[in-house]
DNA sequence: CATTGTGAATAAGTTCACAGCC
DNA sequence: GGCTGTGAACTTATTCACAATG
């Protein structure tokens, strides 16, 4: 049975898979238990939140000597929902869709790419990453014939809006956006986007505030 | 002369760079002045928060009216630290790095892309985006001889706490993080992360809890 | 009179600090 | 003794609602 199911705070959630990556990395190397000081520290938050973040999930540290690396994984993975078999199709194979494909992000984490799309004649056909570039003007068959349940937009912010739309018509309800717009979707659609430009400024801010923005003085 | 120089807070900042977005898109159209109503609702935010934002920055709405595009978006760019040169280096030439050296979001901004670093002898010499692959090997040497003040981390996540720590001590002080992994740096070295892995699994998480995960029933 | 700017109310998130347990 | 789990204090962020104003 699936953990306490109520609604875990947006915050938490980020940290979440923090902690997850840290764990994976921890069982690799063969560690079996660690403590919230140890964890939080590799995670680079504070050690009282991540304790908080864990007792939503329920109660699996052991006082005087901390949590099994293994089995927090495999809790938080549940929680999060990678225990699902989570059908990715990446639409748009231009630079950044093909190095997405490529991306090996999706292994190992309940998620599995099963189709990259795009329109153009030149590169529908060509195969990257296991897969052979399809046509997006056949997107509204090609999704669901795939059982697709989430889909990337690698696509330039002018055509984004057009083809999540498409997207959502095909039955897709989950979308990661790449492209620099804010897209509209329908209740019940959840986007998230990754932004370069946006963290580039904020970068750019503090930098202006509390370092120096330039290279060191001789 | 800057504006009010107090530090702006952190969702502030975030939504700063939506704005902008919308803005300049806006002003491209020809659009001369906007309601807080309408440029909230492009930037997928409330209009109250809006006006709070802008408020912290300083008053050039006219009530009745609504803000002038142009000045605003002048006015917001120039606090965020974009009038500034921002001289970017790209670190690591794979897929994705090839891919972001390529992505307009750069330009018109104040960030200037200047150096692509990898250290693949297969890479090194190649050109992409107008820039010949140098040698990472030397990036001691070679930020600091373009003045590079950002760099852009698109390594494996293996490699990149080592590469991070060498960028650092080449005098850069903003670091934007592709790789999957929390980079410790001392203080005074901004990172900011863009995680694609964490954002799918974000994504699982509300679909198994708001929505339904898979593709619609017939 | 439409729209801003903002005080006051509410909600969300973080940190502290320590009792409770292994 | 060391470490978790958590109530209470605090900080940050959002929304409401309306007086001020061009």
């Amino acid at each position: 049975m699936r953990a306490a199911d109520k609604v875990l705070p947006e915050a938490t959630l980020g940290r979440l898979t923090l902690y997850l990556r840290v764990l994976d990395s921890l069982a690799a190397e063969g560690t079996e238990t660690v403590s919230s000081e140890v964890l939080a520290e590799a995670s680079g938050v504070n050690s009282a939140i991540l304790r908080k973040d864990l007792s939503l999930l329920g109660t699996f540290g052991r006082r005087g000597v901390g949590y099994e690396v293994g089995v927090l994984a495999g809790f938080i993975s549940g929680t999060l929902g990678l225990d699902r078999d989570w059908r990715v199709a990446i639409v748009g194979a231009g630079n950044l869709g093909r190095a997405l494909a490529g991306y090996g992000g999706f292994r190992g984490n309940g998620f599995r790419l099963v189709a990259l799309l795009d329109q153009s004649p030149e590169l529908i056909g060509r195969r990257f990453a296991d897969l052979d570039v399809r046509d997006a003007g056949e997107l509204e068959t090609l999704l669901p014939a795939d059982a697709v349940n989430m889909a990337v937009l690698a696509v330039p912010g002018a055509a984004a809006q057009a083809l999540c739309e498409r997207v959502v018509a095909a039955g897709v309800r989950n979308i990661l956006n790449f492209a620099p717009v804010v897209l509209q979707v329908p209740p019940g659609v959840q986007v998230r986007k990754v932004d370069m430009a946006r963290e580039l400024q904020i970068l750019a801010y503090h930098a202006g505030h509390a370092g120096q923005g330039g290279p060191p003085g001789p």
